[in-house]
DNA sequence: ACACGCTACTACGTTGACGGTAATACTACG
DNA sequence: CGTAGTATTACCGTCAACGTAGTAGCGTGT
């Protein structure tokens, strides 16, 4: 049963996809290779990344520690997040819902 | 310029500031010039933006049409919210939620 | 045996959001 | 009258995001 973004067109203000937070939040169910991540993204935001957004931001998660590689498997690069990496989306995610909140209640005095 | 590899920085890995994001909450909760936002932002964020981030953010959320300029007053530009503005807001913030949520069970589990 | 789709990447190029610095100008305070 | 705060414009470099194209193995049907 799909639920196809339905909501995309207002989604759609600038760039806002976010792609290296969604890869840590998907690394965050467990180890995942580049494809896999995509389609666990795809399953729990309802956004597809092309390979320049996903193996960018990849490249970039891990220069940084947040994420390592493990090792190769066929043609699979599997990931898994680093301590720093879970440390950081912790951090990440609850400043999130701070600001989703504030702005819900914000909004609902309008 | 502070830029390269402050890799054990937490509250922010990369470019994760949204100053768009953050604009549109600020005018949430009433209209407000640009200084005003910067301030506001700072309450309820903890974030700071240069003048280069908030203005550029704001040139561009005004030329989509998710906020509007008000009457100048002095050498203030205050701006509002449109209509599209706070639904975009709106989805936005639930699609934040949503994520933030799915991470943590995540992360609960790991 | 061949085409087709799915898997799983690599490589490459563009662009514009982001974020910094500098400059401007006005006001208020001691 | 210098300094701090207010409020903005102008300018510019950088890199994350994202698209497109190409490569290649595997499986399934016709």
């Amino acid at each position: 049963m799909p639920r196809r973004d339905d909501v995309a067109d207002l989604e759609e203000f600038g760039r806002f996809a976010e792609p290296a937070l969604l890869i840590l939040v998907s690394l965050a169910g467990g180890p995942k290779h580049g494809y896999a991540i995509t389609e666990d993204i795809v399953d729990f935001a309802g956004v597809r990344f092309g390979p320049g957004s996903l193996y960018g931001a990849i490249a970039r998660l891990e220069s940084r520690g947040l994420i390592e590689a493990l090792e190769a498997e066929e043609r699979r690069n599997p990931y898994q997040l680093t301590a720093i990496g879970e440390q950081a989306l912790r951090a990440r995610l609850a400043s999130m819902q701070t600001v989703a909140k504030v702005g819900q209640r914000r909004l609902a005095y309008a």
